[in-house]
DNA sequence: CGCGCCATTGACAGGTGTCAAGAAACGTGG
DNA sequence: CCACGTTTCTTGACACCTGTCAATGGCGCG
């Protein structure tokens, strides 16, 4: 870890985190920056700081007691995390690219800002929902069942969070075994399921790290496509049904097919 | 759904929910009842308010376009929910038990008093921030490989979500297909699953949706149990190592036996 | 160049999903 | 109170996906 302020770094942070931008509490940020493998803090650290991806990626992982490893979360260019009330932390972060730069904020400081500006406390909520939201798709994602829906959800989100702009090539900070962890699979699974997917021309390799997406919509279509449940009918819609009551209840369960065909 | 104000309705709500009380906001509170299979709010409705279980229970959940359902998350008394900015709802919230009774809470109100109050504000922060944990841990119990884990997890959960303090009783509210959809496994693997611990006495079934936990260390064994990575050693430890440097690197992964034994 | 880590591929067994059928629980109406 | 239909829950048989073990190849780095 390294301390490294200076007036470019704190503008390029300005910048690239300009979308989500924390307000006035940006200028009580302080710098540090990582190697890979490093840990920005570990599992029962106090939470004295709340931090962002800067450049570089991190990941949030914890580890049962049998040794095995799950991954809660990556964290790219930008990404807010560690942030949170109280008491020691439950899990652990770490640097997974080479000198990763981090920005972090005092929790301290920021709870009083949040305290006296109404606009800092809406940004900091808005924050929270954010990963709330995240962090439910996420609980879709782990739901799928197939290997192949499970990794190009995974490339389709990575995608996704490429800030620069939807660009057809997604690079991937993490090793296989990261995606492995983060998907709940095993890493020859991800490895063959990726061999699968380049057999099919749905994506190249123009590095090993290097996902170029040849067939976005055959990606999106294996991926997990959530829609509505229950859903009132549009508007628009013809059916000579009678007006829905509130009262009506929605089927239990649609037994249907439930793995798609490869 | 169904209007129910009364006297002693908002004070057993009031109780209910002290622990996680909104302060001044829940004089803001309206309530509804509903029956199973009602839908509290729908996919793309606008958010205009945030709810909180006051009796019986509910189901978030999602569904795909090939009609599997993926259970986000169930809510009992005490819980909060539908919280969030703006923007549409993400997913649809149901009614899983008879004569559920939830407090509505203005979503707009809520906010401008959250600017005004300090205090308020930092409430909604603490519910986002514990929402997040609760998020998190999940993304664990879903990533555990074994149905018995998952199983076992997710009673242990039931188990300490029953706020009338830890008995060794355990209600589910819910339906073995919602089980089944919230575990991201098949409800025969469900059923089998609760047959099998019933098989090594670790609970029993006092009703079919009532189950008694008889080992609970047993069951402790077999769910997930969160560790450290790469955490410092504690201070009382007596070990010769030298001193921890920061820019220690952790290694990148322990390959040991990752399906732990039946 | 050689070492270590990462990634890929193959063989195989076991767990879990799927299909199918039956039992149990529940609500309804006679 | 009992008969009856519906839904939920359980159990069995079987195939297939995925985890595990093993070996090889690729890549960066000292």
């Amino acid at each position: 870890m390294d301390i490294a302020p200076s007036a470019s770094i704190c503008e390029f942070a300005e910048r690239i985190s300009r979308d989500r931008s924390l307000g006035a509490l940006e200028r009580l940020a302080t710098f540090a920056r990582y190697n890979i493998g490093e840990s920005i803090y570990r599992y029962n650290d106090p939470r004295e700081h709340w931090f962002r991806i800067v450049a570089g990626a991190a990941r949030k992982s914890a580890s049962t007691g049998d040794g095995r490893r799950h991954i809660v979360d990556f964290f790219l260019p930008g990404d807010l995390f560690g942030f949170g009330a109280s008491g020691g932390r439950h899990f652990c972060v770490e640097a997974i690219s080479l000198g990763t730069l981090v920005a972090r904020y005092p929790r301290r400081s920021a709870e009083s800002l949040a305290d006296s500006d109404p606009q800092i406390a809406r940004n900091i909520r808005e924050v929270a929902f954010d990963s709330i939201s995240r962090l439910q798709r996420r609980t879709v994602t782990l739901g799928r069942t197939s290997a192949l829906e499970k990794v190009s959800t995974f490339l389709l989100e990575m995608a996704d969070r490429n800030h620069t702009g939807p660009t057809h090539t997604v690079f991937l900070p993490m090793s296989r075994y990261d995606i492995a962890d983060y998907l709940a699979m095993a890493v020859e699974t991800v490895s063959r399921t990726l061999t699968q997917l380049r057999g099919r021309h749905t994506i190249a390799f123009r590095a090993v790290r290097q996902v170029r997406i040849c067939d976005r919509d055959a990606l999106e279509e294996v991926a997990d496509r959530l829609v509505d449940l229950g859903a009132r009918p549009p508007e628009y819609t013809g059916s000579p049904a009678l007006e829905q009551l509130p009262s009506e209840v929605a089927p239990e369960r649609a037994r249907v097919a439930k793995r798609p065909a490869n």
